[in-house]
DNA sequence: CGGCATCATTGGATCGATCAAGTTGCGGAT
DNA sequence: ATCCGCAACTTGATCGATCCAATGATGCCG
């Protein structure tokens, strides 16, 4: 298992480590015959590109970095679980690599981006749970590191790439599913405003309640994420309520507890739904996580679109025995 | 935003190249003074060490690997996930970054490290899911690349380091919750024998209920994992049973459906038990992380012991309204 | 006061790849 | 016959760190 590089290679193919590297990264200059005996050469070495080499030579590093959520691991936090396998899979297809860095806040996550890239010289990065007035964006942006985000810039112009999910449509349809199976009294029990992703799958609900030409007044119920918290606030639905669109699995779950009988959907359709029968509305994570990588690779390869690229997914209702 | 280097450093600080070297890897050759001095030149020009550059030339990235499954994202395939976020923030800690990877079987994971370590100059593997005649110990083994697994080597001797959890101990605490609690006709359902987890913890079970004197006949059922799978099994359980040992959450939540009143205790304490109040043993996946990190470290610094360590933890029943 | 060991620091070579500039060979136009 | 252009390939320099051998400074002793 002697060391073999570019001059190993080169020497048994009786070229130079030029045309070597030519034969790699831009074979169309090799002339077909020499490049067959130095890809013969390759094969037969077991040869690879030393990454660390390559990289200080160009500054790239083929390696993209995404923040895995410290704490957190209650329900909902299996949704960026299954975006970052999505991930891992279509970034290993596209010949990245992840890694995977923790942050606390904001300002430590930025700090954290300071050291990835000087240290490793990361080629991009993805980013998950965008929020309002979220300086990251703006941060790697003033710096030309290439990113897209999984979540829109909520309030901020749309100045980057990014790929969400339609949460309007989701709740939407969950909401007209229920209306189908003949429920007029719908309640919605979500997060309190200023959340973009909780406003926007009231919005939903509301939207097909009104086209419905149903009154939604006192059928919005407000109360910060969990099973307990939901449960309370679900007692506090006009008794002749029958079913009830939720924020999320957690709130749905509340909701079935303190409302037997009625109703229920969920959202994001965790393993908790999976396995309980919770209708839920199913984020199409996979194919995000796809799309994000997808995105990042055309910035990177210098094939970036002109404009910035957004992409709106619809979510798909995932029908149980709660609705 | 100049590039900064380790020669901007040193001349800032009106000295070699290496004696900046010096003061970050091997401080105690530098006198005080000559130190504090570079050291202000490194914060106040912001320099950190290129990982690239340092890597080519020592042969060591600060990297490990870790592989993400791919699938299997079920109930239980949380508990993997929460290991990984302890990994990485042990990782970290340590001075470390995580990168991810996925393989579909065996024979693709050990392609892929031999990728890891002649592209990326990887420094250790954390490997997770051990079974019987793992082909991935032996072939990392050979090469002497470092390595820790997270699970046992089953059925193969204890020649490297490893970190487990003791899944006996874990359903023989649940039995002896049970027992404590007056039942006497306590089942186990499991997985099918030959899994060296599924077999530990029916070994529990069966310790406890041995040692209290009871008979155990006909009182263990075996299932391939899954909720309705596990519904249906339970219904082959004798009448007069009144608790159920189960080997997973998925399980358990099968066997609550299929023996409602009856008291049922599950394992791993997934997002699923916490949201709906079952009973269940909880993997002290954090410190397991932390120590297979840990244990790794000393194996990359070359401060291993002589012998390799094995760690057994203890897991602890989390009890709530099933049990 | 010269000799010599010890400590602190320096300068050149090196890791393995790519970049930039140069060389060779060959056909076609002048 | 000479020159030009182009394709195909080669050579030396370089990225930013660390290794290694050598140098200068310092102190101690006979």
């Amino acid at each position: 298992m002697e060391k073999v590089t570019i001059a190993t290679v080169a020497e048994r193919a009786g070229v130079s480590r030029q045309t070597v590297s030519n034969v790699i990264n831009t074979p169309e200059v090799v002339r077909a015959e020499t490049r067959e005996r130095v890809r013969a050469a390759i094969t037969s070495l077991g040869y690879r590109v030393n990454q660390a080499a390559r990289q200080m030579r160009t500054g790239r590093s083929r390696l993209i970095a995404v923040r895995i959520e410290s704490g957190s691991d209650g329900i909902n936090g299996s949704v960026l679980d299954r975006f970052l396998h999505g991930l891992t899979d279509a970034a290993t297809l596209a010949g990245y690599r992840v890694m995977l860095y923790t942050a606390a806040d904001d300002a430590d996550e930025i700090a954290t981006y300071d050291d990835l890239l000087t240290a490793h010289d990361l080629d991009g990065f993805v980013l998950t749970s965008t929020h309002h007035g979220d300086p990251r964006t703006s941060w790697l942006a003033a710096r030309d590191v290439p990113f897209v985000t999984f979540g829109r810039p909520w309030g901020a112009p749309d100045t980057h790439s990014w790929v969400d999910v339609d949460n309007d449509a989701g709740t939407l349809a969950a909401t007209k599913h229920l209306l189908k199976a003949g429920h007029r009294r719908i309640g919605f029990l979500g997060w309190p405003r200023g959340s973009g992703v909780g406003d926007a799958r009231r919005t939903g609900w509301a939207a097909a309640m009104t086209a419905a030409g149903l009154d939604v007044t006192g059928l919005s119920v407000a109360v910060i994420d969990g099973v307990d918290s939901g449960a309370e606030a679900a007692g506090r639905f006009p008794d002749d309520l029958t079913a009830v669109v939720c924020a999320s699995d957690s709130l749905a779950l509340g909701a079935l507890r303190a409302l037997p009988g009625r109703a229920v959907i969920g959202f994001d359709d965790t393993a908790v739904a999976h396995a309980i029968g919770l209708t839920s509305v199913s984020q199409p994570l996979a194919e995000a996580a796809a799309r994000c990588m997808h995105l990042l690779t055309e910035l990177l390869d210098g094939r970036a679109p002109a404009t910035s690229t957004q992409l709106l997914l619809p979510p798909s209702l995932v029908v149980r025995q709660t609705a």
